[in-house]
DNA sequence: CCCGGATACATGTATATACACCTAAATAAT
DNA sequence: ATTATTTAGGTGTATATACATGTATCCGGG
């Protein structure tokens, strides 16, 4: 569908300006059949982002702070995502001897095994959603990363 | 940022899995700016958008289910967003006569002087922030919508 | 060694998101 | 005309987001 039937408007102040609103409801569209196709398996994409973390590591811990900086969504809230995670036992969380500050989190067996399973849905997920060949993914890559050059 | 320092992770399973992720963290990047900017006037995003769209209509009235499909993000609680702006004054409420399920929505006088301020402010982020060319731009909306393409 | 600041995480509050359910009103079916 | 279905919007609950604050720990300067 395009921007405009998407979200019934017609006119915008510039090409960039629709660009910015297209990236904001492109983001909107995926995150949401994203999150419908993980329904089953009882995780949220934020919960799923935390696993997927852990498993870059398994079998070692990571301390939430590193959890933190590796999320897409930087502001989530770390600690309670993984207090969710704890409660389904998807995931350990033990206090680290070098500094006791730092909570380390640990992806446990039955976490491993829901995360191969949610891994092949979400990985034939994007590869049926996202209708664009290896070339178009590689163009529209250097753009994104271009329009986010300026840092604040 | 390139991606692979954004979120730390240098392997992906496809160029069009790496746009994916590219297109969401993109998408939080720019509302994380986009949210602060308006921090000032003491709106979020998502009021902001229900205001715009207010606005398109202004000083015509619009139903609640008409403003939701116009969202970015459709899935927002219309009904709870209006609630918010009528506590600020920003907008009306009133029921229709027409069919007395509708509730009608209006942009009040300050809402429209509010909502001036924050579309200049706005629009200036989007100027300055997203470093595309007019051209790329254009490319880039292209590629977004075949991305789009599969409608699920 | 002690103290002040920094760091890591947890927690509290307001808003938003996602989804189920409820009520009232409109519309269709009988 | 009465009933059933659909539609519009409000409300409840769980999770997430954004941000401020609290608490324990670490670390560096004296």
């Amino acid at each position: 569908m395009k921007l405009e039937e998407a979200i019934q408007s017609t006119k915008f102040k510039s090409e960039t300006h629709k660009a910015g609103l297209n990236i904001l409801y492109t983001a909107w569209w995926l995150k949401t059949s994203f999150s419908q196709a993980l329904k089953e398996y009882g995780i949220t994409h934020e919960q799923y982002n935390v696993l997927r973390i852990l498993k870059g590591k398994h079998p070692e811990h990571i301390c939430v702070r590193d959890i933190a900086c590796r999320m897409i969504e930087k502001s989530s809230n770390v600690p309670r995502i993984v207090d969710r995670l704890e409660i389904k036992k998807l995931v350990k969380r033990s206090v680290s001897s070098f500094d006791k500050r730092e909570t380390l989190i640990q992806l446990t067996h039955t976490g491993l095994l829901l995360l191969e399973a949610t891994t092949k849905k979400a990985d034939e997920l994007f590869d049926f959603q996202l209708c664009v060949t290896n070339e178009e993914a590689i163009l529209l890559n250097e753009l994104l990363e271009k329009l986010r050059l300026r840092q604040v």
